[in-house]
DNA sequence: TACGCCCCTGAAAGCGCTTTCAGAAAGCGC
DNA sequence: GCGCTTTCTGAAAGCGCTTTCAGGGGCGTA
């Protein structure tokens, strides 16, 4: 697209028949005489002027466009929370650049490398935050100029050196409160469905959900945790896993809705019933829990909001430069694909 | 982010003692003396450069990045589809970005207009179509630079003029064949529930089920098509209206499945059953519609390669520049949550 | 009518990179 | 060892825009 196709700023100064510096001025609405003003508008328009945002940018003017990095945007749990990053762009007219690592660390150093050449405004990591120190030295040191600057970073999940703001979904609380609830509902036998260990979400989620029975005294048998990647076909494998192993837990934590979803449907497929036969909870109250049969119990995360607020803190100024965290959510939800024991 | 706190190719050049030409050459990979290749590529190392790629663009270097514009990214609907454009688009070491208009046009052509000063390499508008002339103009308009060069957009819906590369859900022989399946299991009296009528989408859909129910003799009255947003309350909602009117179809097509979602909820909580008391059926298969209780009858479409197709298509060149379209999906894949009248 | 001040316009520099164009260095044959 | 060709390197010219820096015109004041 760099063909000598696309309209110039000169080509409409010409037009005009005014200087480029004037044309750029009126423009960008400095002080004009109105007269000139509506002959470069004009001219503007008839050519079809679209100003290029490279050079703009190279020159030192505005440019509006952040970066968000996730692990699949056609992941409900990264879809809402995109949706809510979507909406603070428009209302701020800023333009979007969106990479899906594949839960590839490398590629998500990568991505953020690409932004950082972008020069983006502001760069997002949603759901990144590895339990490996050596990737997150990498990572700082490719985030250095941003970080350096005034904050325009903001991550959605826990780092664990990282200094940068952010919006901390209230994961090992949100756990530790469901795994509460399932107490008093009488159950004294678990199972957890987990994701891959090396996310820090992961690890809080089950650290939290463990911790909480620990403290009640519960034992949860290395056997009754299942590790599956975070998909609702995750889900299903581990939950078959868990019912082939003939597991005797009566309630059955899912570090992640998506794999909850997938769990109900392989003990569904076994013949059993969810909450009759086992009990099934997820976590982050994606939007469509609610329409299930049984609905979900889970641990209620504001999604939308989450990505609203994390663009803002990346796009205000933070002057005294402190590390900004939000805390969001970590509600328990029950819904009836958990039932009491009696 | 253009404080003086990037690294550039100059300062690359002064470390490794070489001229900026050189330093530019070994970092392209292009013929470079071994020895000097190295000394710049360890000094580009050490300083932790990044090329500006508006620089380099502008400079008519490679600038790898597409732009999508959709109605919502956090509409399942668009997030199947935008995670297959992320698969090509990372397979193509492509930045994407991303713009969700919320269904306004006017957004739409301000998007279009964004991506263009970007010169992104390939716009893909997943969605757009609607049924104004007016505003396709003003499209085109906008698109101009693109459609002159070699084919660098596609579409994914019907435009009405618009001759660019298009990838076509099979929207109304899909509903054709909804209509024919619920035909042939007894249905007789049939309600749809449609979204904003100006989508081409949703005319095609619309009409192809009307057409064929006219065609087989079945009336279709007005007050049984009710219209709501393209979401899951729209469809709840709209149904609800439906049941309120003491609508008398056995069987309900909902334009797209999130909104058939909403219905199946609205006839439980009538305490109606989904089947025995009405069939609902969707359009696109969703991937969560298989987990639905009853899971739902739908026509599908393999929502991932819909954007893997419409970005290879816009990424290769079109030698012949004749609009190509590519016809996918539409196949009814009945489930549960329509039955057979007897 | 003449002088000074202020605001507006135009020329030009530069943002960081790629790429052309010569010139320098190196390689070859005789 | 000389002169030619062949590489490879460095200087410089842009890419399209913003912004500083003077200069010029218009106006107010005496």
């Amino acid at each position: 697209m760099q063909a000598r196709t696309h309209v110039t700023l000169e080509d409409v100064a010409r037009a005009a028949d005014v200087s480029l510096a004037t044309a750029s001025r009126a423009l960008n609405g400095m002080r004009v005489t109105p007269h000139l003003r509506e002959r470069v508008l004009l001219a503007a328009e008839r050519l079809a002027y679209t100003p290029n945002a490279h050079a703009r940018a190279l020159a030192g003017g505005a440019h509006r466009t952040v970066g968000v990095v996730c692990h699949d945007v056609s992941d409900p749990y990264f879809a809402a929370i995109a949706g809510g990053v979507m909406r603070v762009a428009a209302d701020n007219d800023l333009l979007v650049m969106l990479a899906s690592t594949f839960s590839d660390p490398e590629r998500e150093i990568a991505y953020v490398s690409m932004l950082r050449a972008e020069r983006a405004h502001a760069i997002l990591l949603i759901g990144s935050g590895f339990e490996d120190l050596h990737w997150e030295r990498a990572l700082e040191a490719e985030l250095k100029p941003y970080l350096d600057g005034r904050g325009r970073v903001a991550v959605i999940s826990r780092h664990r050196s990282l200094r940068v703001d952010t919006v901390l979904p209230e994961n090992r609380a949100g756990a530790a409160a469901m795994a509460r609830a399932m107490l008093e509902m009488g159950h004294r036998r678990f199972a957890v469905l987990t994701g891959p260990p090396v996310l820090t979400t992961v690890a809080d989620r089950l650290g939290g959900f463990r911790a909480e029975l620990r403290k009640a005294g519960v034992k949860l048998a290395a056997a009754d945790i299942v590790e599956g990647p975070f998909t609702r076909d995750g889900g299903y494998a581990a939950m078959t896993r868990l019912l082939d192993q003939g597991t005797r837990a009566t309630c059955v934590f899912a570090v992640a809705d998506v794999m909850a979803i997938g769990a109900c449907a392989a003990v569904r497929d076994r013949g059993l019933s969810v909450p009759d036969d086992v009990s099934v909870a997820g976590f982050d109250d994606i939007p469509i829990v609610r329409d299930l049969t049984p609905p979900l119990t889970t641990v209620a995360l504001p999604l939308q909001q989450l990505g609203e607020r994390a663009l803002e803190l990346a796009l205000t100024e933070n002057p005294e430069r402190r590390r900004r965290v939000l805390r969001m959510g970590g509600e328990v939800v029950v819904r009836a694909s958990t039932a009491k024991l009696t």
